[in-house]
DNA sequence: ACGAGATAGGAAACCGGTGTCAAAGTGTAT
DNA sequence: ATACACTTTGACACCGGTTTCCTATCTCGT
């Protein structure tokens, strides 16, 4: 009853079973050269101790930890807290943890800061969320310091292995084929942030959408957002202003779609009778507003399992996969134009 | 040059400096006796060795590792992620890290997943989001586990130095005040599920606030939700629905006061016009929808602040705090009662 | 100049695991 | 019975820090 109350270490267990510390060790690490009833044995003296082998000894003698580490400023909460779930999914069951780290993208310290965290915690890997996934020097950051990293991002922009990303492109296009299919002519569309590839890939996605339809985009149809609400009142207020508005807007996220809603709504013009709107990143705002809003999800939870186990378990063919597949999701925001258009 | 590949270590700086190992251990840990020339010396080469310790070999030799927790099944993402911004805020700057783990509040599992958990990461401390914060069952297997831990919740529940509290009771009756001021009388509430501490201080701050005014709450005007848009939808439907209903609906979240929302506008009642709706939380919806919801918010980064520094430095001044002020947030989902009432 | 007490710094053990390599055990063919 | 190959196990060093304990040096009062 030595050491009845702290944690029991492999030497107790080994002590206890008779055997060496090495041979606990293969115990534990499943090694395959054990007799049979040498890791009974030990694995009753293991259960009976309750002994949990010590992470931070481990860590130290294999020289790598056992800590994922997810680098996000996104500014979508639901987004990023989906993210933490999938990966979690992922490494249930195993020895990791995810260790959550917000940056600040506008901070000109930002890559320092990034390197003294991944110096300080030596972590197995990192996840990084758009928009600082689009950031090359942060990947370059992480290869020069020998840090696994995975990048979530819009279009695959790094080697397969470390990236999973969204068709956004192609997803957009499909938004647009709805709207089209629905009777509209005159859709406008209410871009994202310069600098975000996000925003990018959906501006891009629209115009090809559009120009495969023969429809033309003039200027006037188009406005600047910045993702957020705020943003999106006032690009839909420009837009729905304009001499002749449009039938539909394509919003490239739901938080400005949610404030074009609230923009129509000031003018009342009605949604979906007189307006449609289409968002993109199916976000919980989505089915919470009125009416709830047609937009385009994409997978994250599978994505972030993806990204996590392509660090934790690259060879697992469920880590394959890089490219993820959005889908439209249909609620009450579109209709077809009104009668005099 | 023999390891400039490889991250240097403590014997590569003691080497170089000239020193033992111990004086480098002593520059790092600011020990007090030491010359200023031999600390000038070994921080020289440490400077230009780029030299980190490495946080799983102090971890081991200080028998504690660096890392806190956060324990959640909280549904509300952008409490969640403004919870670990806070704690961010107090561990910056220093060697901590924080881990994530959400958990299933349903799963007969639960304790024995955080058991395990808590086993095998051997935390410094852990952080716990309501609603499983309200759970004593966990706290005492954090003290069984000689874990440090700290509880958020709606009301202290528990010794100061584990809590971080709100005054939910308190802002729910300003609340109620306020819609009396504007001349609310016959006024409904949604409660929060059972079993949930925040959603029994609620609805008891309502009843005792209703109490003092002295005003009467039939059981007509009650209605059980569940914290979700869809049971606002439901509960507020049947508050819409009896012979004569409220002029005023106290929402115990703004989820469902979002449904609610909802289910006055398929009713065509006009918010705040015809009733008047009011939430609870201040989370990102509630500025999202329409009309804007007056609500209650509360400092939940200030809150996390605290009860991260609770735990990584408990004489701090700034975690001496443990209840923690809301305050109302007026914004356009309240106005007078119609005049036929 | 000298001894006492304070101060600076080092040697070696330790934290709790893993890797290396050789020794012991086992089984089979000769 | 012996040699040989193969399996199973253990001794010991090591990972990179901290702690304990001890010695060498430095002040300082007398």
């Amino acid at each position: 009853m030595a050491s009845s109350n702290k944690t029991p270490t492999i030497n107790d267990v080994a002590r206890a079973a008779g055997v060496s510390k090495k041979t606990v060790s293969r115990v534990i690490n499943r090694s395959a050269l054990l007799k049979q009833d040498t890791r009974k044995k030990v694995e009753a003296v293991i259960a009976e101790l309750g002994y949990v082998p010590n992470p931070q000894a481990r860590a130290l003698a294999l020289r790598r930890n056992f800590l994922l580490g997810l680098l996000h400023d996104n500014p979508n909460a639901q987004t990023v807290l989906n993210f933490q779930e999938g990966v979690l999914d992922a490494i249930r069951d195993t020895e990791f943890a995810l260790v959550v780290r917000p940056v600040d993208r506008h901070s000109p310290k930002m890559l320092e800061d990034i390197r003294h965290f991944l110096e300080q915690q030596r972590l197995y890997g990192v996840l990084i969320l758009p928009p600082i996934s689009e950031n090359d020097e942060l990947a370059a950051l992480c290869r020069e310091m020998g840090c696994g990293y995975v990048r979530m991002g819009s279009a695959p922009l790094d080697d397969e292995e470390h990236i999973v990303a969204s068709n956004d492109r192609e997803m957009v296009e499909s938004a647009v084929d709805y709207l089209v299919e629905s009777g509209h002519r005159r859709i406008g569309i209410i871009k994202g942030p310069e600098g975000f590839r996000s925003a990018l890939e959906r501006s891009e996605g629209f115009m090809a959408a559009m120009r495969k339809h023969g429809l033309a985009v003039p200027a006037e149809l188009v406005a600047q957002g910045t993702y957020r609400f705020e943003s999106g009142l006032d690009a839909a207020g420009q837009l729905l202003d304009r001499e002749q508005r449009p039938t539909a807007i394509f919003c490239s996220n739901d938080e400005m779609a949610a404030g074009a809603l609230h923009a129509a709504r000031q003018r009342k013009v009605s949604v979906p009778a007189d307006l449609s709107i289409i968002g993109f990143d199916d976000s919980p705002i989505a089915a919470h507003i009125w009416p709830p809003l047609t937009t385009v999800g994409w997978p994250i939870r599978e994505m972030a399992k993806a990204a996590a186990l392509k660090l934790v378990a690259p060879a697992d063919e469920r880590a394959q996969d890089y490219i993820f597949p959005a889908r439209l999701v249909q609620r009450q925001s579109v209709a077809p134009p009104p009668d005099k258009f």
